[in-house]
DNA sequence: AAAGGCTAAGTGATTTAGTCACTTTGTGAC
DNA sequence: GTCACAAAGTGACTAAATCACTTAGCCTTT
């Protein structure tokens, strides 16, 4: 049994590094314009139709953007090294659990870094999102997200990476958890609490006080009962 | 300032949608072929590159996978939740630093988790990858690798996933720390002392041993001189 | 001078109709 | 039975358009 189906570097996957390699050289950021694919196109003596496969790819992992009408532009998530899969499964309440499985295991440790190590700035941060998180009625998703703040607070944006990839992908499901979840006072309480203790540099009690507030999420969304998956 | 660019699904976003429905739908996994890019610009009423651009971005996540003269086959990781960042950022000494720094937060949890939840079958494929990690002299990446295994023996396919995301994303950086990180000797060692650990349950221990590992390694990367980025 | 609407150029989105290259499969000769 | 080969199915890519959308500049109107 051959194991690895490892093919060839295809057309298109050479095509994705040099229009990488373009951004790279030309020490572009997000929101920067990249050539147009007519222009791609003469560049590389290619069809657009080619070029667009490759911008394809590089649209899923959200390395560029188009805009119609407009151009493409370097996406927001090029410098990420981990990613939400865009193409997620559909939810289950097993799946919701899971994830709270998962960020019981990880966050505790995330805050107890994150006492220690954060700055002022963090602490702007976790504030204006303890804050927020009270204002939208309905409000859209721009919001900053106490949870991915505070694994922004310890300096090591890969930590953030994580935890944004993965409260990005359950986007649907922390709608849900927030819904079954009491009426928002008391997560505002806890996330209050957890700030507290980061401002004061308790790492202890920083990692027990975020432990027990997913203790309780776990626990209310266990205890719902849930809605249809879609 | 419109902060979000949210533009309206593109037919492209529907259509992977689609698709991914079709393989649902038909209950397909990893392997299984799906419907040919003519047949599926037939089924939309469509054309082919339509269709090919659409199968690129399904491609990128790896949901999909083209088999050049075969046919479309449904990828591995497509089930996913978090993913590995296909078109990953160079390496430099930083971003190796910055990678272990993040496994040293998350990691040493996640062993004690898995101390604590971890079965016979676990126990069985770690104990592989201890031994595993000996014998190939310039072997293939389907090697287990250990600190996957002992993620997964948590019994969370999240918390897998990212761990394998990860070092995954960070192969190159991986290969480069195993170079620098003595001779092979002192990884087996700790690997084996940590998996002791987990098979006595003794999560304390467990979390100390992986802590102490991470260290030991950042310590050896801190301390050597880097390669040059390609 | 400021506000609003029109126009033209640039760009993405998609179509149409092919050609070429690769893989698999089955058939027939040996 | 086995091997060679032809045929069918499929992905890879081309070529040349047309349509839809955005932007910026100009020009009118106020």
């Amino acid at each position: 049994m051959t194991y690895s189906t490892a093919q060839p570097p295809s057309l298109s996957d050479r095509l994705t590094e040099a229009i990488l390699g373009i951004i790279r050289d030309q020490d572009l950021g997000p929101g920067d314009a990249i050539p147009s694919a007519r222009e791609l196109a003469k560049r590389f003596e290619l069809t657009t139709p080619t070029i667009r496969e490759a911008l394809r790819k590089l649209e899923a992992t959200g390395a560029v953007e188009f805009r119609h009408g407009s151009g493409t532009y370097v996406g927001p998530t090029i410098n990420n090294v981990v990613l939400a899969n865009p193409h997620r499964p559909p939810i289950t309440k097993q799946s919701v659990l899971q994830l709270i499985g998962a960020r019981l295991v990880i966050e505790p440790a995330v805050a107890r870094e994150s006492a220690l190590s954060r700055g002022e700035q963090n602490l702007e941060r976790l504030e204006a999102a303890v804050t927020n998180a009270l204002v939208p009625p309905g409000g859209p998703a721009f919001a900053l997200n106490f949870h991915v703040e505070l694994a922004a607070a310890s300096g090591n944006p890969l930590l953030e990476e994580v935890l944004a990839s993965l409260l990005k992908v359950r986007l649907r499901e922390q709608q849900q958890i927030r819904q079954l979840y009491d009426n928002r006072e008391r997560d505002h309480e806890e996330h209050r609490a957890i700030l507290d203790a980061v401002r004061a540099q308790d790492a202890e009690e920083a990692e027990r006080l975020t432990r027990e507030h997913l203790d309780n999420i776990r626990a209310a969304v266990d205890a719902a009962d849930f809605p249809e998956l879609s």
